[in-house]
DNA sequence: TTAAAATACTACTAAAGAGTAGGATTGAAT
DNA sequence: ATTCAATCCTACTCTTTAGTAGTATTTTAA
């Protein structure tokens, strides 16, 4: 499991030889309860069945995280990562409202599609205290006016007609986020190609005549 | 509780005053449960809480539930009758693809904004035996069929334009069974005009030129 | 009136699993 | 070599809760 090079003499720079142990071991632990929860859901996950997929014992994973709740917190960071990057990206892009939308929903539909996606779209907030819970709430609500904005962004450089952006944001979340029920690694298309298809749905919806 | 009328002689007919009294009983407690398992969850929600919450014991509860997992069952039941329900409208119906598809989305909101909404959307297939849960797939299985046959009518009869199917129909339905995450009585707009506001964004997406 | 069926309760059992106590082992630094 | 901290384990505790045993009460049917 543990590879440990004696590499001599790396003084006091932060990522130490243990410390970079350290981090990765605990990420180890993350993944692979955001994997089990994926597979089997939070409760039906017990932290020994963790602790066994990985070979060790369940203190052993108490050792690098607090308990089963900041478990599922961290798994929720992890993927929410990957969305913040693009909004970012977003912010700092000087590109019509549509484009920045769509930038954004890609880096969504990547983060849903991974192995974080349980947890960032499945997990319930009562599974989190009210402390974690309120606090993704928070994060949740940042991204949802993200979109928002960028959504109004669109509509005032004419980029996107829109009569209720708010709506819109809930429905185009909400497809995003129901990926993760059913996307599996061996789908047919890749999360890419996924992405392509349900922004060209969000583009032109249903419509019949392009020039009704 | 039980206002039993005294009602001498009535004979063979099923409904009698004993049965119908069961049956309504029983159903008490799956909308109970379900209102439960949507405000705090299926794990987070004993069958102690509901029994409470009805001014019974759980052995009661019991009495009429094989046990929880046959309860989340019904309240799943409970929801899937309502859009099965616009399916079998649509089927009897001679309108476009595209008015029958907007048909069952309609029932669909309307059942996702139910009471029944978190237990159809929410629950974990794990929550329920390889059995029940089997049962499930099939049946939402069976609504996605339904979803995208629709969408096939209407590219057929020239009501709907889209390329793929099997996508739009994934996506409509992400963003209709998420509003069971965020709908809420108090909510500023009713059902119905939700479900108006989530069809004409089907309708037409975000575009820009309606005569591109 | 009375026997059978239906309905309901109090008081349990049993299992699962989160989290901990306390100790062993390993590695780094002096 | 030896100490201190980091890492990891075995073997618990303790709580929660699904589900049941056994009994009391009510209703219906004869």
């Amino acid at each position: 499991m543990s590879a440990r090079l004696p590499s001599r003499q790396q003084p006091r720079a932060w990522p130490s030889r243990r410390h970079r142990d350290h981090a990765s071991k605990r990420d180890a632990i993350v993944l692979a309860a955001a994997r089990a929860f994926s597979r089997r859901g939070f409760h039906q996950t017990s932290l020994d069945d963790i602790a066994r997929e990985l070979g060790i014992s369940k203190p052993t994973v108490y050792y690098y995280v607090e308990n089963k709740e900041q478990l599922l917190f961290e798994c929720f960071r992890a993927g929410l990562a990957v969305i913040e990057e693009g909004l970012k990206k977003a912010e700092s892009s000087s590109v019509s409202g549509r484009e920045r939308l769509a930038l954004v929903i890609r880096h969504y539909v990547r983060a849903v599609a991974s192995d974080f996606g349980w947890c960032m779209t499945r997990a319930e907030d009562q599974d989190l205290g009210p402390e974690l819970g309120g606090h993704i709430r928070q994060l949740k609500a940042g991204i949802d006016r993200g979109l928002r904005a960028l959504i109004e962004a669109g509509i005032k450089d004419g980029s996107i007609t829109c009569t209720d952006p708010k709506m819109a944001a809930f429905a185009m979340a909400g497809a995003c986020n129901w990926i993760a029920h059913w996307y599996r690694e061996n789908q047919p298309l890749t999360v890419e190609e996924l992405a392509d298809r349900f922004l060209a749905f969000f583009a032109d919806g249903l419509r019949t005549d392009p020039s009704r």
